[in-house]
Parts: C-alpha cells; sequence; structure tokens
DNA sequence: TCGTGATCATGT
DNA sequence: ACATGATCACGA
C-alpha cells in the first residue's frame, strides 16, 4: 500500500476499514492471523499500517511523516472502554534540563493523533476482532495542559534523580512505566545525588481513562 | 541498545 | 476488576 497523499484520503481509507474484522483485512493483505499475540504483541498495529500505508519501521517519527499524523490502534471492551493504556513514547532520562513541553517527544507526537479503536475483547479470537471507526484527535486546551502538567512534573523527577521513586501511578493522564525487553534491561540515568546510574528503560503511557474521554467525545457516549 | 508496534499477567 | 510492572518481536 503506498503512503496515502493527503488527510482526506487517510481517512477514506481508514473508515473503509470499519466493520472488517482482522481475519478478513489480514486475508485481504494476505498474512497470516496469530493464535494468540502473547509473542506478537504489536501485530494488530502493524496490520492496520500496512492497510492505510504508514510508513512502515521503527524510524523515530510519526507513521505518516508528510501528514504529521500518528496512528494508534486502541483495544477496546464490548462497552467501548480501553482495555489497555497507550505507549507514546520512550521516556529520556538524561541530558533533559532544558527542554520544553513543546519540544518534547510526548508533546509532538500527540499533536495529531489517527485513533482506531478495534473491539478486542480477550475472549474473542484475534481474527474475529473487529475495526471500529478511526478519528482524528489533536489536543484541545484542557488536554494539553493535564498532558503538559504530567509531562512536567515527571520530567523534573527525572532530572533530580527521583526515577526509581516513580510508578505508575504518579500521573493523571500520563504515566512513566517501563518500556524494556525485561526487567533486567538497563540505559543511563540520574540518581538521588546527581550521579550517573543504570535503570530499567521507561516510557510515556497515556492512561485508560484519558483515552475513554477522547472516545466519548468522539462518539459522544460513556 | 534504542525505538517502533503493543499486550501479558500478576498483585491488589 | 483493574492498573502496574513485565514482557515479546523486529529493524537499525
Amino acid at each position: 500500500m503506498t503512503s496515502p497523499s493527503n488527510q482526506e484520503q487517510l481517512m477514506r481509507r481508514c473508515h473503509a476499514l470499519a466493520g472488517f474484522t482482522l481475519g478478513q483485512l489480514a486475508a485481504q493483505i494476505g498474512c497470516k492471523v496469530p493464535a494468540n499475540l502473547k509473542r506478537e504483541k504489536g501485530w494488530t498495529g502493524q496490520l492496520i499500517e500496512q492497510a492505510l500505508g504508514a510508513s512502515a519501521g521503527s524510524k523515530a517519527e510519526p507513521d505518516f511523516p508528510e501528514l504529521g499524523i500518528e496512528l494508534k490502534t486502541l483495544p477496546i471492551s464490548r462497552l467501548g472502554k480501553p482495555l489497555e493504556s497507550t505507549y507514546v513514547c520512550i521516556a529520556p532520562l538524561i541530558g533533559i534540563t532544558h527542554q520544553s513541553w513543546n519540544e518534547s517527544w510526548v508533546c509532538q507526537k500527540l499533536s495529531h493523533v489517527l485513533w482506531l479503536p478495534i473491539l478486542a475483547e480477550r475472549d474473542i479470537p484475534i481474527a474475529e476482532r473487529v475495526i471500529g471507526t478511526g478519528f482524528l484527535w489533536q489536543p484541545n486546551h484542557e488536554e494539553q495542559q493535564l498532558l503538559q502538567q504530567d509531562w512536567e512534573e515527571l520530567m523534573e523527577l527525572i532530572a533530580l534523580g527521583g526515577i526509581d521513586r516513580i510508578r505508575g501511578a504518579h500521573g493523571h493522564v500520563l504515566q512513566l512505566r517501563p518500556k524494556a525487553a525485561n526487567s533486567h534491561a538497563l540505559t543511563s540515568a540520574v540518581g538521588t545525588h546527581g550521579e550517573p546510574i543504570q535503570t530499567l528503560p521507561r516510557g510515556f503511557y497515556l492512561k485508560t481513562s484519558f483515552t475513554q474521554r477522547l472516545l466519548a467525545k468522539a462518539f459522544n457516549s460513556n
């Protein structure tokens, strides 16, 4: 699939997927559906990327660079509630003294997002999970404020050597959690007294209560 | 090892 | 029931 040349084309493609199952889409693209996602946790996201013509790969840029749009699949329950938090990006742990919110990866990643809900209740086989109606989102003033406050608080803790005291519960809408191959992975960070330390790599995640609000706004429900 | 795509699975 | 902490695969 070629990359969409404009936002309208992207949304037409996205809306054309609504109602189809992951199995139907996989068949159309010609790829196999795994029995479960234990060993391929990113499978759904990558399937949708292919279908919409996102530039594949693991580059640190938006899924649709020309459009400045980030694609996020959002697993939801039968009641339309998010089933998981949403990964945003890796958290920089060193050399962050002069970063501002507007320059941050979090702000840039979330500036324009195409959310695509997937009915992904765990008791539904992967192939039978249904693609929902995608919608574009740009944070409004209030959402921006909430994100910025959490980000600034978390980044200050990181910069001041408090990273090992940060737990998932710290933010209101944005949280910091491990993002690594396993709990033994290490990366450089700042210790309690400003000394260099090795710690578990972390990533920023959106809490489900936040993404649920986005769904509610988009579909006027919940 | 980092950054992409995320979900798993246990503890509360 | 739900969120936190842990984990999986892949490319550069």
